[in-house]
DNA sequence: CTGATTTCTTAAACTACCTTAAGTTTTATA
DNA sequence: TATAAAACTTAAGGTAGTTTAAGAAATCAG
């Protein structure tokens, strides 16, 4: 299991001591997940929280008429997880599926809550990492709530560049929650004008 | 200035001792805020995270037509401040004001990181408030996404139903993203059928 | 208590985005 | 390398929600 990215990762928020680190790192399983196949699949017991090391993930969940709607996409150096279900040991409400092999870093809920007990350092890079989430999320949701499609596109692809190359125009189109026709239209309007 | 509600609102995820809880409400600050005051306006430093003791507020941010959208409310026992511009030292994106009389204990910025520092604790019970908040507003994005505005305004009125009672429809609608209107022809139809 | 302001309602015309369907291009798999 | 499957495009018709406008009801300031 190569951790040295995920160690930067951590130690951009907190300094672990090799002690500390190497704790760390024993409560920690390594996986692999083919393209196309789920870590995560709605109504299932949501266990681990991941932080990918490289690939990429996508979360959506499916509504009554099981129209997807991508939640987030998460690349390398990104954590993941169905993160209310997580917490509270609820079942998913979300699938989380590979759009690429990919291999990660998982922490059990378990392991979660001892590390946080055995190292309470661990308490701040969640708060951070808490935070930024909430914030990003807030952002999102006043961008659904005052910019139109087109305008929603232009700021998904000024802020996720590296999303664009992975991801699929359809799976764009149901993180921006419109229609991949719809987004092809945007798409051709933007090429003409 | 009475922390007693505060205190039980830390209380239900950290235990201060008494020393730690005097160092802590000395950081306070108590405010009043008559109705229709804003507390925080546009493209000011947000300097201050609020606890609301009692009353109202409402956050929300203006559109380039000048088109209000309400992010969020709080209602006495929330926390609430623009949290991304509080963190990063930014100019505020959004307003927050008074819907009716109010009173807050806020934290500045500089008693918030200082608190952090001085009693760790407080990183656990910010971690929580964080999560909470992520979960919360991931939940908002997915409903955004899936539901209709009726079905969104019928979880809106299970999920906040002291809400309902202190707000206008026009800040309702605003929150989820319809104009009064529509929210109008949808409660006629409810009340109808 | 009164006039002014804001909120709420109703309704008709309008628009951003959806649905359906069919054709084309790309990707995956044998 | 063939063929199936999935993604992308185009276009016509449809709908959820907007806009505009005007009147009724509630709230506010003096």
């Amino acid at each position: 299991m190569d951790t040295a990215l995920l160690l930067k990762n951590i130690n951009r928020h907190i300094q672990l001591t090799a002690d500390e680190t190497e704790k760390f790192t024993a409560l920690l399983h390594y996986k692999t997940a083919a393209k196309k196949t789920c870590l995560l699949t709605e109504g299932q017991a949501c266990q681990t929280i991941s932080y990918v090391c490289s690939g990429a993930l996508r979360a959506y969940c499916l509504d009554k008429d099981g129209k997807e709607s991508t939640i987030m996409f998460a690349m390398a150096d990104w954590w993941v997880t169905d993160m209310f279900c997580f917490l509270n040991q609820q079942p998913a409400m979300m699938f989380i599926e590979a759009i690429e092999d990919s291999c990660m870093c998982e922490l059990s809920k378990t392991n979660f809550d001892l590390l946080l007990q055995r190292i309470p350092k661990f308490e701040k890079f969640f708060r951070v990492l808490m935070q930024n989430a909430y914030t990003r999320e807030q952002l999102r949701t006043i961008e659904n709530l005052t910019l139109t499609a087109e305008e929603r596109y232009n700021r998904f692809i000024n802020k996720y560049p590296q999303v664009i190359k992975q991801v699929t125009q359809k799976q764009i189109a149901s993180y921006l929650g419109i229609t991949p026709e719809f987004l092809s239209a945007i798409r051709r309007k933007k090429a003409l004008g």
